[in-house]
DNA sequence: ATAAATACTTGATATAGGCAAGTAAATTTT
DNA sequence: AAAATTTACTTGCCTATATCAAGTATTTAT
């Protein structure tokens, strides 16, 4: 396969997926939060107790976004932060009552929705689909 | 496999790729233009002489939305319109000489920037990606 | 002829995201 | 140990992206 071939065959995915998975629409699954939004929450739930810096580790925002984002997300009981103890320029970030609830929400909904999309394969093709994803993930990211 | 997995290895592939390829920034590798639009003005170049509502079976756009980008487009003189013979609600959507090289411009950054991506891999495993990439497609889309 | 559907436009508004400057605390340099 | 640099986070200001609803003109269906 030429390497020409081989870009032609991931823009093509890149042009397709990403919209038809609704990964730009504003509102992610129509559940009042955005994607980023509750991607934060998920790595948040991930990492228990942390930090704006931590989360931006793997989110790679802009700081005074995600300063905003998470103010928005205190202010409406989903996030708390407290002043850290050994490092007064940090605070330590953690998911309330009421987040840890609408995190799982936002988790149940995504995976119904991938659920959907992969619906009408059989399984063994969706294990095939599977195996193809881990197989980016692994090429891409190395895991 | 289990569904669960399934389920766990698409999520986990949606939240690392989408934000790792820069698909969700505002524009489109520093060109000027957004994802949508340039998203367009390869649709005008594969479709040719088109319409709105063409170019929105494969986006999906909200209408006004679209209108509104296209408007902005001929304004500075990327496409052109001009109206349908045989339906009067219809206008007839081109690249302008500008917008040809325009498109071929994006067309060529985006290519550099998936070849930069995949970079570090040999050609046996960029072949084993784009293999990949050509199941999914293949299995969600049926191509 | 009337009603309904299609193609596109416009107004108003929300939200996401980006850039720059600023504060405070910690770390490094000299 | 004072000065300079870096790190963590915040705020102000702005633009672009996207959404929703209503409106016009034309075509198709009843």
């Amino acid at each position: 396969m030429e390497e020409i071939e081989i870009i032609h065959s991931i823009r093509k995915f890149n042009r397709n997926y990403v919209r038809s998975i609704g990964l730009l629409e504003k509102t992610f699954l129509n559940t009042g939060y955005s994607l980023t939004e509750s991607h934060i929450l998920y790595i948040v739930k991930e990492q228990g107790k942390t930090t704006a810096t931590d989360i931006n580790k793997v989110l790679n925002l802009d700081e005074g976004y995600l300063s905003r984002i998470i103010k928005k997300l205190i202010s409406n009981s989903i996030l708390t932060k407290e002043k850290s103890e050994d490092d007064k320029r940090v605070f330590k970030i953690s998911l309330t009552e009421r987040g840890i609830k609408e995190q799982q929400k936002l988790d149940e909904l995504s995976s119904v929705s991938v659920a959907g999309i992969i619906s009408h394969l059989s399984l063994p093709e969706q294990e095939e689909l599977a195996h193809s994803f881990n197989n980016i993930m692994r090429l891409l990211y190395g895991e």
